[in-house]
DNA sequence: GAGTTTGAAACT
DNA sequence: CAGTTTCAAACTC
């Protein structure tokens, strides 16, 4: 089913690099069958309860870490294909996906010394058939590609993020090929090495995690996103947005790589649910990681690397005590690993990052939160961590969540059309009191892609926009003003400017080309999505974008279902 | 990095 | 079920 050894072999040359199109391994890549979507990776909840699917065993099984901690220090001039390996991948893979997911995606990607087949899916389509997002979080569009491409002679490790391909740190083209042929699904599981949209800086990379908290902007909790955007990619096909640093990360050897290479990347024990993800990195010293405080054993995976536990036993090693627990606790409470948040299908759009990145503006947080004093806008809100508006389950006080507010008003990025100005002055009074958070918040932008996730688009098609709702019965608050959809789009199509909190100060041209922005454009008068490449960035056709030093590979995706698989 | 705040989880 | 305690993440300085 994977790719011959020889033709791997072969990519091993690097002539047969620049000439990858007439390879064996790429016209098997190309045979193979286009993006599908994928919905297959249960996102049902982990062990223990009856429903839930079983951990796939590479997870289980410490030896097999051990397999994939070793495989990140492999020689990338080598070509690990290891037979025992490739066996836990096929255990582990539902052979219909991500067949050439991976590697189509990859080699999308490889536009610069590698050509891309003409014979090679449109964007278009692809987009539009796959509903795939694609963001690639970058240095830069050439550093992507170039990491792509070179092989790392000087030690470098370049790794491109690409949504559920989830290139790995030391991957050259060769590798890359290879792997992405290889390996398939196994990475989406595999969260903790999973993407990587990010060129590795000088670095042996064996832990994604890592990359993520050296990025420049520190993100508060984004480790989430990593294997959220991955499950969203099985779900749905849609390739993650790996916008932020918490999506990608390739690490420095270290401790990190050397509890990597001891027990293996950060594995699940169990499936973290919905919205949960596998790529924590829990600082427990009391619980031993084997309560619900532990994000990792809440998420279901072992901790590992990045963890800064003390006397962890959530460990591979201490299985068995991990599993007894979390019956325990599931005995307690059944839903205790269920997802947290759930969703449905319906929604308009589905952006953001990390957990969120997966979150449908219809989402909610199935238990709700009980927030007293963040108003619901901060972290400590489960609601608004995980990047969904606040329900009627909430108990919240004050909620000001810019999700949604428990009231059914949504808040959320400043919206200015045309040369206008936008800013009234209660929204610049928002702004100021707000900015200071703000400004530490997700380098996502997270007010900026999650709640255009949510654009309240009302029964009479109405889009609300943005206002940023000042307390619950707000003072002068302006209530939503809204937009029919139709004049969204053509107000993006002339020039609508979305400015948010954190990028105000960006100039007109980024405005333009926001997240938002393409995703307003995305959206036309009849709600049907349109083309990418012809919303992003009208000067490029490459699907690499800017933004704000990243590169946003986007395309609109379509909900998966987030119908929970209980 | 240390200390504080916060709210979920756990406990009573 | 409500109140309290414990806990670790989020946040601030």
């Amino acid at each position: 089913m994977d790719t011959p050894p020889k033709n791997v072999t072969q990519m091993e040359n690097p002539i047969s690099k620049l000439k990858l199109e007439n390879s064996p391994v790429f016209n098997y890549i190309n045979s193979l069958s286009p993006i599908k979507p994928v919905r297959s990776l249960p996102i049902a909840q982990t062990f223990g309860s009856l429903s839930y699917s079983s951990p796939p065993s590479v997870f289980t099984s410490p030896h097999v870490s051990s397999h994939k901690g070793s495989r990140f220090k492999s020689d990338h001039n080598h070509v690990p294909a290891s037979v025992g390996e490739d066996e836990a991948l096929h255990e582990t893979e539902p052979p219909q996906i991500l067949q050439n997911e991976c590697t189509t995606d990859l080699l999308k990607m490889c536009d610069g010394n590698v050509k891309q087949k003409s014979e090679t899916p449109d964007w278009d389509a692809m987009i539009s058939d796959s509903s795939d997002i694609l963001i690639l979080d970058s240095v830069n569009d050439s550093e992507a590609s170039r990491c792509f491409l070179e092989r790392p002679s000087d030690s470098k490790t370049c790794s491109l993020g690409v949504a559920k391909s989830t290139l790995e740190p030391l991957m050259n083209i060769d590798d890359a090929l290879h792997r992405g042929v290889r390996r398939r699904c196994l990475d989406f599981e595999q969260t903790p090495v999973a993407s990587s949209s990010r060129c590795a800086v000088p670095s042996i990379g064996l832990h994604f995690n890592t990359i993520a908290m050296s990025s420049n902007d520190n993100n508060v909790g984004n480790e989430y996103s990593l294997s959220g955007n991955i499950k969203v990619g099985l779900q749905s096909s849609i390739t993650s947005v790996l916008n932020s640093q918490d999506n990608v990360g390739v690490s420095e050897t270290g401790e990190d790589a050397g509890q990597g290479v001891e027990e293996g990347p950060k594995r699940k024990f169990g499936q973290a649910g919905e919205g949960e993800s596998s790529c924590k990195r829990c600082n427990c010293k009391r619980s031993k990681c084997l309560k619900l405080y532990c994000e990792c054993f809440a998420a279901g995976v072992y901790c590992i690397g990045p963890c800064s536990c003390v006397d962890c036993f959530n460990k591979p090693i201490h299985e068995d005590t991990v599993m007894a627990t979390r019956k325990q606790i599931e005995s307690r409470n059944p839903l205790a690993f269920a997802p947290k948040v759930i969703g449905n299908s319906d929604s308009i759009m589905e952006v953001g990052d990390d957990a969120k990145s997966k979150t449908p503006a219809s989402a909610r947080h199935k238990r709700g939160c009980n927030c007293k004093k963040s108003n619901c806008l901060k972290k400590y809100c489960e609601c608004y961590q995980s990047g969904v508006g606040c329900s009627i389950n909430c108990r919240c006080e004050g909620c000001k969540n810019a999700f949604g507010r428990k009231d059914g008003l949504t808040c959320f990025t400043y919206f200015s059309v045309s040369a206008g100005s936008s800013f009234t002055s209660m929204d610049k009074e928002n702004e100021t009191s707000s900015r200071g958070r703000t400004e530490k918040q997700p380098s996502t932008p997270m007010p900026l892609r999650q709640p255009l996730a949510q654009l309240p688009i009302s029964s009479n098609n109405m889009l609300l926009t943005h206002q940023h709702l000042h307390g619950a019965s707000g003072s002068s608050l302006h209530m939503s003003q809204s937009f029919r959809r139709q004049d969204m789009s053509l107000m993006s199509h002339s020039k609508i400017e979305i400015i948010t909190e954190e990028r105000r100060a960006d100039n007109i041209e980024n405005l333009i080309e926001s997240p938002m922005t393409n995703m307003i454009n995305a959206l036309s008068p009849n709600s049907k999505r349109l083309s990418l490449p012809h919303v992003v960035g009208s000067s490029e056709l490459s699907p690499w974008r800017r933004n704000g030093g990243r590169k946003l590979l986007l395309s609109i995706p379509t909900f998966p279902s987030l119908t929970p698989h209980h």
